[in-house]
DNA sequence: TATTGTTATACTCTATAACTATA
DNA sequence: TATAGTTATAGAGTATAACAATA
């Protein structure tokens, strides 16, 4: 290891902050607009795997994994609980408290839309060689991190 | 190579598109928030930053480059134009386009930005180790694949 | 007092549709 | 006809603020 001069933290970081972004943006809005094809809106999937993938959970848990307001998340739930995707039952012993389920309409429609191969980001993840699918899975701990609050 | 049985898409390609669409959520919501910080929003900014480091251009390169329709970055600019943050000339060919470019004040605006350290982001990021950086780096170029139409 | 959830309101980003002007 | 830009309108996603109920 040999001595350096110090960096410019900003030199250093800012680039891959300025890739990472620009990067991102256009990925974003892809996901948002494919996501919502068939009815269903990115923020809602997202939450429908959660609760697949983790069982019930109140609205404050969701809103906390998710990192947004405990209102929007309200909002989110309460679209899927009006096209009666989720359900919600009071928590058992505190009051103030609703646990959220995915219905059976729910996980059906979770299981249409896996089968569906129903955008083309899928077919693009499917059409990466197997070099690039290694370089994103080993980027998604750093990703998810860097998400985080 | 041995003869695989053929995989099923969705079993392959499932896991990665949903911990895709997992890691990248909570990372935009910081991106967009964070971003906001100082007045300048984050699709503001990252038009900035464009026009920095490519010149001038008109609505609809900027909205192809973003892959956005040239309404929304209309808008955009429209509003970066309020602020005295870009100013525009019509195009000197064609009387149907504008060119658009940084101002002075966007220049400065810029700089102070990213002197400002201003957002944790920036700081997640050189608090990053050498590998999860090369790892993000290595999944920059898929990523912006990814996000292409 | 702190937390959960709700309601009301507003802003950003983006889209679609309809229009004008220029190529 | 096709393209660039504008205007009008709408919807999703999210935020802040204020409130009620419960812990």
């Amino acid at each position: 290891m040999t001595v350096r001069p110090p960096l410019e933290p900003d030199a250093a970081a800012d680039p891959l902050g300025e890739d990472l972004l620009r990067a991102i943006g256009p990925l974003m809005r892809r996901l948002r607009t494919e996501s919502n094809a068939g009815g269903l809106s990115w923020s809602q999937r997202v939450v429908m795997g959660r609760l697949t993938r983790e069982g019930a959970a109140t609205t404050a848990d969701l809103a906390r994994a998710e990192n947004v307001k405990p209102q929007s998340m309200g909002a989110t739930l309460a679209a899927l609980e009006g096209e009666g995707l989720v359900a919600r039952t009071p928590h058992p012993t505190d009051g103030r408290q609703f646990l959220y389920e995915l219905t059976e309409k729910g996980s059906a429609t979770r299981d249409e839309y896996r089968s569906l191969k129903r955008d083309r980001l899928a077919a693009a993840l499917t059409a990466l060689d197997e070099e690039e699918i290694a370089a994103l899975r080993a980027a998604l701990p750093v990703l998810r991190h860097l998400g985080e609050n």
